[in-house]
DNA sequence: TACGATACGGACCAGCGGTCCGCTTTTTCC
DNA sequence: GGAAAAAGCGGACCGCTGGTCCGTATCGTA
């Protein structure tokens, strides 16, 4: 691993400033789409060079943004107290991993959208999908579920898509601690059965 | 309702024509996005302006392509025989009916993407995605499933979404049966939960 | 056949993602 | 501290896309 030499003083700056704007920007429009990269560019005060410089291309400064956002999760995945971390028993840590995820998708519902609408690239060939499939999926493997482990963890995945999440919130009105009710309802049901 | 006056002789041919070219590139490309309104009015031998005259925009002719390679399977929910018909019992049509949802997304995949993946409006707003769910969530109630029906007719939805099942088939190299050997069990499973 | 209504089609436009390269700032080294 | 080199900056510029427009060709009708 070639140490690949800390970035330059003004090149931090501007990276968390291109951030914050990216964040603000995604936050008020209503569609992603209608936020461009010289929107960006000019709400963080650089030039749009910059932008394509740092990220490679659109894909690539949403990815970036929205790993940064679900880093603390992450952590609290990887390394964190129970209910989350690795030493929750699989039974109560699908049901708080989905839990985390709808929460994270909610609070966070325009970049999430903005990642997975992306186009191009499915939202699936991301590793950042990879990484939550296969934890997901061996969890469940440790809890004897009736159905198949890799689809169910697709499924279960699936039910908290970022547009799914947003219509429901924006467009049908639903609290978030219903949604929450029902996620969790829905993930014992396909676990348990009996509840 | 005020009889729309039928369409004239070639500006129905055409749009045959537009719906066949569309169709064949679609299925060609691998991204959705690579179809161009240009290639598609080209490969379909009538003028841009046509297009557009005819559909409005890019998401009215995707979505009018995908409603029309639905119809015969609407038509079989609506007044067909069981197990699709309306006169099967919840309890084995609910499973029929995200059977026949998943094999037509696995037949018409790259058509199906090109509509979920139309970015602005979300695959939500769709009235064609509101008679799915309505049906499904109407199903629900009459079986006695232990989670709220209005979500999991959500959920059980978003198990077939078009990105999802085109990514297990052509990433994964998921068979047909396969899948739908998966989502019968996982369907099973949300259902009943003793299968 | 002649005439009005309808539809055609390709030149045209605005705006987007993305590139390029001369210029400025930072770092490095004596 | 200063100069040279490296790293980064930014906005003019490009190709391409969805979408518009209107003179012209075609269809339905009498």
């Amino acid at each position: 691993m070639p140490e690949p030499r800390k970035p330059r003083k003004d090149a931090a700056r501007n990276r968390a400033a291109v951030f914050a704007a990216a964040d603000a920007l995604f936050a008020d429009c209503r569609s992603p789409e209608e936020v461009t990269m010289a929107d960006i560019a000019a709400a963080a005060g650089v030039g749009k060079g910059t932008l394509f410089r740092a990220f490679g291309d659109r894909t690539g400064l949403i990815r970036a943004l929205f790993e940064a956002r679900l880093e603390p999760l992450g952590n609290a995945i990887e390394e964190g107290p129970p209910p989350l971390g690795p030493a929750t028993p699989p039974p109560q840590r699908v049901p708080a991993l989905l839990d985390a995820l709808l929460c994270f998708k909610l609070d966070n519902r325009h970049l999430a959208q903005a990642l997975e609408g992306t186009g191009a690239d499915s939202p699936y060939r991301t590793e950042h999908y990879e990484r939550w499939h296969t934890l997901l999926r061996d969890l469940l493997r440790r809890v004897p579920a009736p159905a198949d482990s890799d689809f169910t963890a697709h499924a279960l995945l699936a039910a908290t898509r970022a547009d799914l999440v947003a219509y429901l919130a924006d467009e049908k009105g639903a609290r978030r601690e219903e949604l929450r009710g029902q996620l969790a309802k829905f993930t014992a049901a396909v676990l348990g059965g009996t509840m």
